[in-house]
DNA sequence: CCTACCGATCGGTAGG
DNA sequence: CCTACCGATCGGTAGG
């Protein structure tokens, strides 16, 4: 790779912000990871935020994606909500070092930026309480359900997985989709009903 | 307060390294919010690392007393997970911050207190999986059940709800357990059996 | 506890 | 794309 592009620098942004974090990746960490000098990669990109920002932007447009599929879906909400878990993990996987700086490094985005990527996670969010309330309704889910508490857990769960999960190990991802809704979906318990205490 | 002690000045590093990060963060920012100039600090601190150090150990403590706690149990499993499961909310919601720079600052620690943080938080873990383990022999949890992965799901889940928990939204932090033990034990099923799909 | 200061490093620019 | 450099700020020290 002798001629270096945009794509490569936002690529090293990607790696080193997810394991060092915005502030602690300076200009000239990110250009020894692309192979130039720290102030060459100003022909690229005009600021350290821009890149920022461009890691964070294409992560917001893949849960973007992932949003309007879903809510194109004619189907039960279970299996809406079985494809939300799948395709969430996917893009967490897929690249976790997107995923980590999505998730990290947010609050580090200049403004107008971060509100911009605040809104577009939050309407993703918005998505997943549509799909457990329309299966409240349907009595496909509990009805007594807090339909915005059940969605802030569920994401929480999947924001989590990035920190643990390893593809070596033997688990591939659709499995762990499915192990993830089954719990979701059933629990822990052997049998209905009660609490268990 | 006229005299500034070392706890001050901790307390002023779990409040910016929540919010700004470690590397977000520098000694004068601290010593701005503390009241003093930043090289004053170093009366009352070696470094800042050191501050980082206690602020994450003190949270690794919380965890350990709550592991020992829930070990020295004799209860159901049902029972010994609740109480982890509040315990767990509670360390997390009475000191956010703290809680907050334990969760995304750990991995700056400098060795060899990084290793010693990771190991107390992988015994807290194993208590989690004792727990599921123990529950699935007695038939008070699903026999099935991949243990090592529940674990870390639940552990995610919890991990997670600093992120979006309010206390201003009328829930309190029992009943937020009382919740997510609900959910983790049955699901969002209506009725037993199947995956709704 | 502050002033004054250290060498190192930061994000970024100029000029070729 | 590099060298050379800018002013600002970093963690930390000396000396009072």
């Amino acid at each position: 790779m002798v001629r270096k592009s945009r794509t490569d620098v936002v690529a090293a942004a990607r790696t080193l912000f997810a394991k060092q974090g915005f502030h602690g990746t300076s200009m000239r960490d990110l250009g020894r990871e692309v192979g130039l000098k720290g102030s060459s990669l100003y022909n690229h990109v005009g600021s350290k935020d821009e890149l920022l920002v461009d890691v964070v932007r294409e992560a917001a447009l893949s849960f973007q994606a992932l949003a309007d599929e879903v809510v194109a879906m004619s189907a039960p909400a279970p299996q809406r909500l079985s494809r939300l878990v799948h395709g969430h993990l996917e893009i967490l996987i897929r690249d976790r070092d997107q995923a980590k700086t999505f998730l990290n490094e947010i609050r580090f985005l200049p403004e107008p930026e971060r509100d911009e990527a605040v809104t577009i996670f939050d309407r993703y969010q918005e998505v997943f309480r549509e799909v457990l309330e329309s299966g409240c309704e349907r009595r496909e889910f509990r009805p007594d359900l807090d339909v915005s508490l059940a969605a802030n857990l569920v994401l929480s769960l999947l924001n989590g997985t990035h920190r643990w999960y390893s593809p070596e190990r033997g688990l591939s991802i659709g499995s762990l989709g499915d192990e993830i809704y089954q719990l979701l979906y059933s629990g822990l318990s052997l049998s209905p009903g009660g609490d268990g205490l």
